[in-house]
DNA sequence: TCGTGTGAACGAATTCACAGCG
DNA sequence: CGCTGTGAATTCGTTCACACGA
């Protein structure tokens, strides 16, 4: 019922619940049906109920899940109950467009730390941050107690930035590098990767047959 | 042999060997082993072998595959024997990252275009282009010839702008916004979401066992 | 009756294991 | 031999279908 092996789709499909039972909670609906959450989402209803199942019975049959008990689960199975700190290394356009997008704040994620390796960077004010040396990364990242790491250096230094992380006792990492990051067992990584995404979308429409 | 239905994680193995395959050209090697490819790949020798007999037998039963050749069959597969125009809808700090980042242009994707909805932002130079008006997107992107989008706008306006691209004749598109897109079918659909991502690590440091 | 929760059936994707060819 | 190419076996994830409780 609580924890066996939780296929990582299947936290990705929590996550878009979450968000559609904040739909629902703010148009004021008490009660959404496997079907309802299942529509919204664009997944099946029996998948809705195979997924929350897994963490323990939250519905009453018959009537449907209880919107704002259902959210507060959610948001506990997933870690969200409380704030994580973040450490960004790359203080490039993509750090800082990350590093001024809200909807990050908003969702329980604090930047507490921003570093570079190049001088001209480093010392520059971004909000409330100083951009700081990614030498002094294992001192600042112990004292700000950062519990991970998002890489958006270019590609040639993403490994060896995730094993500094790594050093600094980083157990999560989302690395935006397009390379393939070498990570010992424990450690978490997420990779987001543009010239993938965008393969993947020139394969498809090379290969459509139809329309 | 050549196409029946490929995965799309097998797909996105595939730009995975193809990147390997250029650092091993590179090195001067002329032909690999499925082995080889696994390794640097970070998948196992048999998935390798699997994804590439998808399109063909390109090895040597006791050699390996050559290198060169591979390569090129493979760039191929993707379509990226080809250069692609690309859209960009947003001319945020997201949308500026994207058309700076060099890597870019370097894989075959061209931005052929930029918009938004923003005054202030519209008649901006960015590099060799201009910032359109969201309004006229149906007529730039015609005579751009645009095959591609990518939104890198709030959510609030995704799906509208989901809706003008595939309007204006895209059938790939590449969603930054934090939203469940419907397109209808016909339309490939990607998405890229920050938050989704923070929380998949979250839920992994939350359930942890070991450390 | 309605919708959950879940074992059972199904299907997709990965891994195994080996025949076959250089 | 060594390594590919591939059916067979297996694992994993999704969907089905129905018993059960509100």
């Amino acid at each position: 019922m609580c924890p066996a092996k939780i296929s990582e789709s299947a936290v990705r499909r929590l996550s878009l619940y979450l968000r559609v039972l904040d739909a629902f909670e703010l148009a004021g609906k008490t009660t959404v049906s496997s079907g309802d959450l299942a529509e919204r989402g664009g997944v099946t209803p029996a998948q809705v109920r195979k997924d929350l199942s897994h963490f323990g019975s939250f519905g009453k049959r018959g009537l449907g899940y209880p919107v704002s008990e259902l959210r507060e689960r959610v948001t506990e199975i997933l870690g969200l109950g409380r704030r994580w700190r973040v450490g960004l290394v790359g203080a490039g356009k993509l750090g800082a467009a990350l590093f001024f997008y809200d909807g990050f704040r908003g969702q329980g994620f604090d930047v507490a730390a921003i570093f570079d390796n190049d001088p001209d960077k480093i010392g520059q004010r971004w909000g409330r941050l100083v951009v700081e040396d990614i030498e002094s990364m294992d001192r600042v990242m112990r004292t700000s107690q950062v519990e991970m790491g998002i890489i958006v250096t270019p590609a040639v230094s993403a490994q060896q930035v995730a094993d500094r992380l790594i050093a600094s006792g980083v157990e999560a990492i989302l690395n935006f590098a397009p390379t393939r990051l070498q990570v010992p067992p424990g450690i978490t990584l997420r990779n987001v990767n543009l010239e993938i995404e965008l393969e993947s979308l020139a394969f498809a429409l090379t290969h459509e047959n139809g329309a």
